[in-house]
RNA sequence: GGAGAGGUGGCUGAGUGGUCGAAAGCGGCAUCCUGCUAAGAUGUUGUAGGGUCAAAAGCUCUACCGAGGGUUCGAAUCCCUCCCUCUCCGCCA
């Protein structure tokens, strides 16, 4: 969400960060600039009638022995009340339609983001590693299930599609690589958190995944909760209603959780293998920092998320996203793909995002340079640290003998009592 | 799930219909003072939105005492609904 003050003073600086993602956005900006006239019109006329109506209230108290002075003050602030009714229905709906307006504006990206209209225009900033073409790779579905470690029948047989059972020692490498992931964070100076998988909806519109994308998302109807898309969503908001100090900044911390999304509108992506599941495994990276930090902070949490990749010898690239590919809620990315020998391309394996003070300022997490200043808003940042299935995935074919096993990667070795392969 | 108690400013805690945005204490900030420190004195001290202003400061208005409704000229205070916390009982991994 953008600073409405900031957002009537130069309205063009948003347009033209709004008009870079995506031209037709742009037209909000004067919706909102008159919405928000209308709103404070409206709201400057019903405080003057509140006014007045607390004026008689002190009146009548001063002056009670006055009855017939009484009885005149009582029908004037009835009247009042009449008008203030009609009027205070009025404040409240411009103040819905331009919160509601305000919500469905994306971040503006910043200004070293690429300019382009989709993922084809990301810039790729560096290749690591030297990806296998070896005709003879497996897709890890095959091989998974060969392995019979993957087993998509009973996954559908249970649940549904895109639901998949992880059985032995598949299950024993899911385990594995979550483990590894949060002990590579912890090494870094995360703090592991272990959140709620269900949160209320106020979570979900903090880190802007609400209103806008209503629909991508389980939730229980009863109690109002929903199922987490991705940690971020819990995490980013455990310090909601906070005033944070320097000292306690940066906030680092990690988290493994199931993440659990829709996919409705990917009816044909990826509905092979686990590339695409409703439920996945993932740990993830939270970050909150000043603003003076944050881009340091969104780099080194990148390079965080790359040394997982690196310490397990996956081939990846990495990207940072343009103006029309970046996320809602973001103003800078940087994507992570991982190398797929079977579909001989990268897939995207981690998502890096800065996101300024936008989600802080749903969220309200704030913190005070000085114990005199005022609190200003924090900014907020995370990455996946991986996401698990895709990286078991990516394991499956990278690390594929052409005796149809699977080598564990040396890194993940301590983690599975020393195994060698998976046969 | 049942019964009871309660939710007030950064914290503790008073306030049961009328200058209460809220006493007091603690904490914070500023200044002063004691040779330094510790202690002390005085003052100050929330958030959000609006208006005024070129802007900031200032001034001013409105809202906020868990949330939302209601009663009333007037609500932290009375009524209703919901949420949360605590105690007891029940159930349960």
């Amino acid at each position: 969400m953008h600073d409405l003050k900031d957002l009537r003073t130069r309205p063009d600086y948003y347009k033209e960060g709004l008009s870079k993602r995506n031209k037709e956005l742009v037209h909000l900006i004067d919706e909102i600039l008159i919405l928000d006239q209308k709103k404070r019109d409206i709201q400057t006329k019903a405080d003057e009638l509140r006014k007045r109506k607390n004026e008689i209230a002190s009146e009548i108290s001063r002056s009670k022995d006055d009855i017939s002075k009484v009885e005149t003050l009582k029908s004037e602030s009835l009247t009042i009340g009449t008008t203030l009714a009609d009027i205070e229905k009025q404040e409240i709906e411009f103040s819905f339609q331009l919160n509601e307006k305000t919500m469905w504006v994306p971040n503006t990206p910043s200004s070293d983001v690429p300019f382009g209209e989709d993922e084809k225009n990301n810039k790729e900033i560096l290749q690591w590693g030297t990806p296998r073409t070896d005709k003879w790779i497996k897709p890890h579905w095959e091989i998974g299930q060969k392995l019979g470690i993957l087993d998509f029948e009973r996954g559908v047989k249970i649940a549904q599609s895109r639901f998949t059972v992880i059985a032995g020692l598949g299950a024993r490498l899911e385990r594995a690589l979550i483990n590894f992931m949060l002990d590579h964070a912890a090494e870094k100076g995360y703090k592991e958190i272990f959140p709620p998988i269900l949160v209320n909806k106020d979570a979900m519109i903090g880190t802007g995944q609400l209103p806008k994308f209503d629909g991508d998302f389980y939730k229980c109807e009863n109690e109002l909760l929903y199922l987490i898309p991705t940690a971020e969503v819990p995490i980013t908001s455990l310090h909601k209603d906070e005033v944070l100090t320097p000292e306690q900044l940066p906030i680092k911390y990690c988290a493994y959780t199931p993440c659990f999304r829709r996919e409705a509108g990917a009816a044909s992506k990826d509905t092979r293998g686990i590339i695409r599941q409703h439920q996945f495994n993932k740990v993830e990276l939270v970050k909150i920092t000043s603003p003076e930090t944050s881009e340091k902070e969104h780099e080194e949490l990148t390079h965080n998320a790359e040394e997982i990749l690196q310490k397990l010898e996956l081939p990846y690239r990495k990207s940072i996203l343009c103006t029309g590919d970046i996320g809602f809620s973001a103003m800078k990315c940087y994507d992570l793909e991982v190398w797929f020998p079977s579909q001989d391309t990268y897939r995207e394996i981690s998502s890096c995002s800065n996101f300024g003070s936008f989600q802080a300022r749903r969220i309200n997490i704030k913190y005070k340079p000085n114990q005199k200043d005022k609190p200003l808003f924090a900014h907020t940042i995370n990455g996946s640290g991986l996401a698990i299935g895709r990286t078991f995935a990516a394991i499956l074919e990278n690390y594929q003998t052409e005796k149809e096993t699977v080598l564990v990667p040396k890194a993940l070795k301590p983690y599975l009592n020393g195994l060698e392969e998976i046969k």
